[in-house]
This record gives C-alpha cells, structure tokens and sequence, in this order.
DNA sequence: AATGAATGAGGCTTCATTCAT
DNA sequence: TATGAATGAAGCCTCATTCAT
C-alpha cells in the first residue's frame, strides 16, 4: 500500500499530529516523528503541506476548534422557545463539552493549551485563539441573556460576569483535569445553584 | 564588571529566564538567548548550571512555586481562632493571588502553564506541579473544612468538590487572563454567594 | 489540453528551461519551476528526459550553440569571391551576433556563461564550450587569413593573434552586456580600423 | 591545535571558499564542503559567519574586488605628470590585472564571473558588482581622457567609447582564459595601436 | 568566573528520481 | 502521456555541551 491517496495521508498526519502535540507539544514535535508514525518518510510530508506551520493550522481548524458547531445551532433553537429551560440547557453544554472524557479529552486539552501558551510567540495562532474565545463567549453570553430574560437567572450580577465565571470555570475543570484525569466533570453543574434562581428545583444535578 | 560574583550571576540567569521563558516557552529558548540577556556569553553558564535542565528546576523552585508560604501561615493560625470569618479570608486569599495583576503576573501564569504542558514529556516536572497542585488543594480544602465546622459555608455538598470549584476558578481566571489581560479578577469572589450560608448575605464584594 | 504531443512538450521544456536557467541558472533551477511554468506536473519529465543533466545537453545542442551555421555558409561563400570586401564581411558577422539585442539576447547570454561557469565540473559541457569556442576561432580564423591574403588586413600581427582579439572583444561586450544592457554593440567595429589597412579608410561603420 | 583564534578560522574559511567556488560556483558549495576542506566541522561555521550568504559577500569584499587600490594611486599620481607617457602606463595596468597569471588568476576569474552569473538572482551582489565595474570604468576612463589631452590618444572616437573597449577587450580575455588557459594576455596591447596617435613607436610591443 | 571556539546531533526544507495509476 | 505520492540524500541552520585559555 505505498501509495495512498493524498487526502487520506493527509488526514492521517493531522490526526498524528494531534495526537503527538499533546505529549510533546507542537515545537518538539518532528516532522520525522510524526511521518514516521504514520509509516512514511520525512520527504513526503511536503507532498501534502507546504510547511510545517501549515500543519499547525490545519490541526487547529479541524481538530481544535472549541467550535461544537452543531450543538450551538440545535441550542440556540431550544432556547428561542418560550417554554425553555435554561438551567438543563446549560447542564447539556457541560456534558457535551466534557463527553469523551477518555483519552482523547486529555488529548485534545493538551494539545489545546499547549497552543494557548504557543500563541504568545505567533501572532496567528494568537488571533486564532481570541477568536475562538469569542465565540465560545458569546454563545455562553446569549445563553445567560436568556435565562435572565426568562427570569430564571439572577439579574443582581451582570450578564458579562456570570458568563465569565462559567467560562473560568470550564477552562479551570480543563485544566484540572490535565493535572488529575480523574475528576468528576459534571461538579461543575453545581455553580448553577448560584446563578438560577432557587424556585424549587435545587436538589437534583450529579 | 567583567567578574561578578557567582551567586549574582546564577540569579540573574533565573530571573531573566523566568522573564523569558514567558515568551517563548523554556524550550524554544536557548542558553545564547538568556545570557546574552544578562550580557555574558554562552560559555559561562556552565559555571552555574549543570545543564539546562537543571535550570528549569532552579526556576522552578524560586520563581514559579505557588506556595505562598508567608500568607498561609497567617491565615492558618486566623483559621484557629472562633471567630474568624471564613469568607474574607477566602477574599483575602483571592487578593494576594491576584496581587500585582500586571505584567509580572502574567508572565508568571506563561511560564506556569507552560511548565503544566511541558509536564507530559518530564516526569520530574508532573511530579512537581501535582505537589504544588495538591499543596494548594490541601490548603484550600482546610479552609472550606473550617468554614464549614463554623456553620459559615454550606454542608450538602462535600468539602472536597467545593474545594474543587474554588480551585477551578481561579485556575480558570489565570487562563482568561492570559487571553485578555483586562479581565477583573474579583469577579471570582462572586461565588462565594453560593458557597456561603446566607446568614445575612454580607453585601460586601467588589 | 492534458495529453499534447510528446515533442510539443518536450520542446516547451527546452524553451522554459532555456528562458529560466538565465534568471537563476541551472543548478538552481528544480524541474518542479520548469514543469510548473509550462503547466505539466513534475513527474512528467521523466517521460521526456532520462535525467536534468539530459535536459541541459538539450538546451546547449537546440539553444546555446554559437553556431550561426546558416550565416556561416553565406559568408564562406562570399569569402571565396576575388573581389570581396572582408571589412564589410565583418561587420555582418557582428551585426549578426548582437541581432536581437534585446531581452532574448540578454537571457541568451546569461545562459550562456552559466554554462561557461558550469563547465568546471561538468567534463561534457567544458567539451563542448571548448568546440564552440573552437568553432568560432576557426570561423575568424578564416576570415582574418583571407582577409590577410587579400591585403585587406595587416600582416605584421599573426593572423591567430588578430583573431583573438576580435574573439576577446566580441565576448568581452557580452559580458558588459549583461552588466549594461544599454551598451551600444556597433562599437566594436572601431576595431576594426585597427586590424584592416588604411587605403581609404572606409569611414562607414554604424 | 583544537582551539584556533577566531580570526584565523575566519581567514581560512574565506581563502578555502575562494578556492572551492572557483570550481564549483558559490551555490553548489556546501558549508561541510569547506569546512571539511580546512579541517573543522560544520557546526562551527557559524562562530565566525551569520550565515551563508554572510560569508559570499566577506569573499566578495576580500578576494574578488576588482580594485587594486595601490596601483590606482601610482597611476593616477603619474598621470598628473606633464611628461607621462600614457601608453606605457596602460601597459603597466594590463600587466597588473594579468600578474600573476597561474592558477590562481584561474580561480579568481571563476570566482568572479560566478558572481556575474549569480548577480541575477541577488540585488547586493549584482550592486558589488556594479560598483566595481564603474570604478574600473572610470579609472580607464580618466586615463584615456588624460591620453587624449596630452595628444597621445586619438580624439576622433570619444572618450567613452574607447573606454569601452579597452574595459571589453579586458574582460574578453578573461573569459577566453578560462577556455584556455594558455592564452597570452600581453595580446591585448595590439589594441593600443589603435588608440594611440603614431608618432613612431608602433611596432615594437610583444 | 568568564570567554569563545569547536562539536555533533537533530530539525526544517528542497529536490531529483521512481512508480502505481 | 500525464499525474501525484513517495523516497532518500543533501543542505542550511540551531543548539546544548565541552574545553583550552
């Protein structure tokens, strides 16, 4: 099989990459290692990337993106409706955000933030990253605009900071979790007790 | 000043790759970078390091360590007393982190962050930051315990998954931090609403 | 238009290799160019050429060969004739070398002495610069001599002597050539009310 | 002798790419190639040059300038003179630029008529090169003016003109040269036959 | 303590060439 | 005829480390 198609060499190498950039970062990472693993040679990684750069953005854009791009449309369609529930509407997102919490999950965590750090140096991968925590903002933004329209989260603390806090405290479960694979993810539901407002309802998450 | 004294120098050289190393990572920096940045030459280095890794512990031990020693003695022995007030220790526990949230702070969460992501290739390091990881749990697990011994803060969920979400926060904030150096830390003390009993919702934050 | 005639193509390598080689020379010049300015992939050489080197061979023998074989006929011919004006011969000849003294020249000429140059390592090509050169000398070599057994040129400089110095000048110009492009190659002619005896001293040169 | 002067390393490094690009042009050098050649690994190239293209042009300002500073200002000093004799002063320089006329004029004319070649590619040389070519055209050309005003070289082709071909005729037998190494440069003081007014002295050179 | 020359391994990239399709 | 994936050698450059001074 020494000839395969580009495109699944490709996607081959950026699954590769992937996986490798969680353990040793992009930096450290070899375009030898990586080809190698992958069982071909060095020489032909430029058959199908024209730098190794190249290679980075291509993992970010398919692999990275905190995007979930199908579960935000579906949510923000749940959420137009009058009837909607915002507290198991934000429970989903924290289970979709954190399903897969194997292998992968530490995967792409690694990967993830070794690209944050990464940014500081490449002014791309910087903007990339803005922007991607923009998105992700603003979507937990409309979410909590919501709920507090809906009156079912508080109004006594402003819209931006409540989204902040959630935003903390995903990314701080993230990190956790890269130091203690172990940890409970769904601990993360019990911040809503603060934010919803307690008609009844404040018994019955994890 | 051709002849410095050994002590001086070997300072010198941490302080500068703490400052660097925030940048570009303690890898993708050389020996040349750090001390032409000091004004000696390569060669030297040697005098004072054994090698580089060696220099990344040294860093390690004197400028990354989340110790916060001096605080948390302090703050052990208010805990002693019974009439502490448990929430604004954890107030002034949120300070001192944040304390002096410009430009040193962030390079100081560059340069630990970057070390966590080093940590999969450096058993040493891993083994490193879990200590400091599990200090820092440790410290804060004893301060929920006591606040909730004293009936301050609340009791249906475990100490241990409090101490969790205090943790997350504010690993969470350095990380937006580093995104976008503007972000106001107190926002963290918001939680504090819900970990507290609400005896007579002490207004105070922020 | 993927599958055109196998001399079509072949040819337009030629013309492609010929036109770049000037510009960067040849060794630097990678097949991927060559192929890529005619718009065939790279592994289509192969069915053009056994090697680069062959490549080279080709464009000396179709491109750089100083032949002027078609001039050199007439001029033979003419030469034959007793009443002969080998002056006027002359100027023909360098009319006739420095036609087209415009961008096509130039790259000619650039070609050319990279190959000069290249001919230090390359025994082939320093053999065949060699015949060329020889050619050319004997083509003057000719012309001197009849012009000498006419009387129309002076004996007391040996015949090959006067050669060498219409060879020299000839290809010292295309050397200003390529550093002035605006030089004005009529000039050489002057030479010739050196070489040529005062009868009347034709005046009528450019 | 491991440890060698950085200054001698730097020496040797310039005269043995001197003499290696003679043969095989700047490009197709290799830094192993040199330092190879005097003795040293490749790693330490780089202690005494930034890079490659570093090196080119410290051979280019070393060993390739045209200048031959020193003779200039004889010459230019005897020229001053109301009794000089013009045509032995062109003599002089003839057999200055053609001194030496053993492997080592070989080598320099290489050297130098590669960089010709190579200017194509590379502003900075072909400026040096530029540079060079003028200040030789102007030191001819102040001394044909000078010819011409003491009337020892005809006037009736201008002053440029002549130049030109003195600096055509100059190069030209470089070029030949290189073809064949034989070639008896002293030849191209025929020329001044031409140039020069005949008083008496027209046959005796050679 | 400091210098700076030297080393050798390793990384990115280019490129002539081969080969299955 | 043409394509494009793959190869492997080679080249430039960086860098941690050693060592004589």
């Amino acid at each position: 099989m020494k000839y395969s198609t580009g495109i699944e060499t490709k996607r081959k190498i950026i699954d590769a990459t992937f996986q490798l950039m969680a353990d040793k970062g992009f930096d450290a990472l070899s375009i030898d290692d990586i080809m190698t693993s992958i069982g071909r040679t060095k020489g032909s990684f430029y058959v199908h990337f024209k730098s190794k750069e190249e290679l980075l953005y291509e993992v970010m854009r398919t692999r990275l993106d905190r995007g979930h791009g199908q579960m935000a449309e579906e949510i923000l369609e749940e959420l137009s409706k009058d009837s909607c529930n915002v507290r198991s509407i934000l429970e989903k997102v924290v289970a979709e955000i954190y399903a897969n919490s194997g292998e992968d999950r530490l995967t792409w965590a690694f990967a993830y933030y070794h690209l944050l750090i990464h940014s500081r140096k490449n002014e791309f991968v910087r903007e990339w990253l803005e922007t991607n925590a923009d998105q992700w903002s603003t979507f937990l933004n409309m979410i909590v605009k919501r709920g507090q329209e809906l009156g079912q989260i508080r109004t006594d603390v402003d819209t931006q900071t409540i989204t902040n806090i959630c935003m903390g405290i995903v990314v701080g479960y993230d990190i956790l979790f890269m130091l203690r694979p172990q940890i409970d993810f769904s601990e993360v539901n019990h911040i809503h007790d603060w934010m919803f407002i307690n008609d009844d309802k404040s018994s019955e998450k994890e």
